[in-house]
DNA sequence: CAGACGGCGCATCTCG
DNA sequence: CGAGATGCGCC
DNA sequence: GTCTG
């Protein structure tokens, strides 16, 4: 296919952002040319009938608001701040010559229809350009000048409106819709079944620890802090999905903060003056939400991740590939098997991701993870019964729901892991072939023996062919990630648990359905007695790193972190090795003492969810 | 005001 | 080919 | 995002 034979296209703001990168590809791959450099055009002469025609700039739609029907570039300082000299002198051209400018996801729409189909409605115009001239732009000086007017923030369009622009909010709305409904602008109303699809919502706790948190905490304190808490929360999961995992962090901080604080917030100050991880950029938007009890645009904006949010609720799918799926206007996981189906193939665990969707997204009740337990312990102590295991992460921590089973194996006097692997490999081959273990994510030779059929009639119900390589690891991993699933029904008095305790239920879109392990299982009314695939980790440690060991694998991830931090404050390093010092261990064997040689009392795994020091 | 923000395992990609 | 970067995973 | 040296 090469429907852009011929053309060329400049790429606005820039060429570096992953999701203007997959554009970039798509263009090359379909025959079409990239301009980057001025001479890029001065070399190719234009075309003697029709000008630079053949030349198509495409802008950023984050960048782009809708006005009478019609893109308007919203800021242009934003766009501006965005170009480096290259671009900007490119930026001068188009406005010269009246380049055809579009926004760039136009191109996913032309490779769906397999045509360039440019509409009047789609064309940006470029009003009110404070027609900033080449010799200004050109001194590094002017440059600082116009990021200083207005400090901007790639992508932030959201915070910046706030920050920048607070007095209107008319202004910020109005990009927000728009931004809502690109998908249907640039698709002209032929792709309308496109947009209509429903994103389930769901429930904003999906991670675990989050949820124990925010549940324990607004139990304790239902001080009326609870607005700020879910808006800090919000803001924090939007900024994890876009990929900005340091500013999500500043607003996770900010919201465990404010839930261990014991007073209702009265005044951004207050908040500012009194509690950690609170700056000049939240306390603002306090400011706003003690005035009107909102903060503009927020729910837009969460709305607008929601797919990207359904993507990476998938196994083996991060905030990168669902940011390059949701840039294409892809909705459904289905729709990115038909366009990608080699990522599928390639990353085949992916499909069993998919395929388990739903049951991984549940809670599981301790009393199941106890029976988990029973049917991994039993099992080894006929192959091993030297070897110990113990269950770690949340359940350590006395959760009453855990998002998984970790079990961490251990010898007594043994530092051989890859002793342990193999007998471990061999633990889950044997639950394999009894139909315990369902899936495994990573292959070994000997995994590979019993599961590639799996992986193949998998492949097949995706619709894919199943001649690609898979790569199959030769070493001896400390790990072994997989899912499983008890045979039996739920008993009697158990089931409470499970209506009592819902699971947060995370529904894939009906035309993902197919694909789901659920389907066939919960077609007949046993939904509720049949329990759900789980997912299970095996981890291995040396028998002299196990306070280490089952100091990380217990976490909270947060509290890890936080320990970490305090580590390094003291010159030393925290791993699940151990504690080291100028890479010289200091401790690996004794949990208890690592907190000692870290100065910080013991403290006890429910207690760890996070820091209180 | 620049730089840090946890640390590691695994698979894959990219570039010299 | 190997070193480093990237993406995703674990707590 | 905030905090630190």
């Amino acid at each position: 296919m090469a429907i852009f034979k011929g053309r060329s296209f400049i790429l606005f703001p820039n060429n570096e952002v992953s999701s203007i990168n997959i554009f970039e590809n798509l263009i090359k791959n379909n025959g079409g040319k990239i301009i980057e450099y001025e001479h890029d055009i001065t070399n190719a002469s234009p075309d003697i009938n029709y000008g630079y025609s053949h030349i198509i700039g495409l802008v950023n739609d984050s960048y782009l608001t809708l006005n009478n029907n019609k893109y308007e570039i919203y800021e242009n300082n934003l766009l501006l701040n965005e170009m480096d000299l290259n671009k900007r002198k490119l930026w001068e051209f188009v406005k010269k010559n009246n380049i055809t400018l579009v926004n760039i996801s136009s191109v996913s729409f032309w490779l769906k229809v397999k045509k360039i189909l440019i509409n009047q409605d789609n064309i940006i115009t470029i009003t009110k350009d404070p027609g900033l001239h080449l010799e200004e732009i050109s001194t590094s000086d002017s440059c600082n000048q116009s990021t200083s007017e207005c400090e901007t923030d790639i992508g932030d369009i959201i915070n910046e409106l706030v920050k920048c622009n607070s007095g209107s909010s008319k202004n910020l709305n109005s990009n927000l819709n728009n931004a809502d409904n690109v998908g249907e602008v640039s698709s002209s109303g032929t792709l309308h079944g496109l947009k209509n699809e429903v994103i389930p919502q769901y429930n904003n706790e999906i991670e675990e620890d989050n949820k124990s948190i925010s549940a324990s905490s607004l139990a304790r304190n239902t001080n009326g802090n609870e607005l700020l808490i879910k808006t800090l929360d919000k803001l924090s999961k939007i900024h994890t999905i876009r990929g900005d995992e340091f500013r999500s962090r500043g607003y996770k901080l900010a919201k465990i903060s404010v839930s261990k604080y014991p007073h209702k917030i009265k005044s951004a100050k207050e908040a500012q003056e009194k509690i950690p991880h609170i700056g000049a950029s939240i306390a603002k938007k306090i400011e706003t939400l003690l005035k009107t009890g909102k903060l503009p645009g927020l729910e837009i904006a969460s709305k607008l991740e929601s797919r990207k949010e359904y993507f990476s609720s998938c196994y083996g799918i991060g905030p990168v590939t669902a940011e390059n799926w949701d840039s294409l206007q892809i909705n459904s996981l289905n729709e990115a098997l038909k366009r990608f189906p080699k990522i599928f193939q390639h990353d085949w665990s992916i499909l069993f991701g998919w395929k388990y969707y739903e049951d991984w997204n549940k809670k599981i009740p301790r009393s199941e993870c106890v029976k988990h337990m029973q049917i991994i312990k039993e099992e080894l102590k006929l192959l091993d019964d030297s070897i110990e295991c113990e269950i770690q992460g949340s359940f350590r921590r006395n959760r009453a729901l855990c998002g998984d089973i970790d079990i961490l194996f251990y010898k007594k006097e043994c530092d051989d892991i890859s002793d342990l692997y193999v007998v471990l490999e061999m633990l889950a081959i044997k639950l394999y072939k009894k139909k315990y273990i369902k899936c495994f994510l990573q292959l070994s030779k000997n995994i590979n023996l019993v599961f590639d059929n799996e992986i193949q009639t998998t492949l097949q119900k995706a619709g894919i062919s199943n001649n690609e390589f898979r790569s199959i690891s030769l070493t001896n991993r400390p790990k072994l990630f997989l899912g499983a699933k008890l045979s039996t029904t739920i008993p009697e008095f158990d089931t409470s648990l499970y209506t009592i305790n819902p699971e947060i239920d995370v529904k894939l879109h009906s035309e993902d359905k197919y694909m789901s392990s659920s389907v066939q299982a919960n077609s007949v009314s046993h939904a509720l007695e049949e329990y759900p695939c789980r997912r299970i980790d095996f981890f291995i440690c040396k028998w002299s790193e196990i306070g280490a060991s089952k100091l990380h694998y217990t976490g909270s991830g947060e509290f890890n972190r936080e320990v970490r931090k305090i580590a390094i404050s003291k010159g030393m390093k925290l791993t699940q090795h151990g504690l080291y010092q100028n890479d010289i261990l200091l401790e690996s064997f004794n949990e208890k003492r690592i907190f000692d040689l870290l100065d910080i009392p013991f403290i006890e795994p429910p207690d760890r969810q996070e820091l209180k020091f």
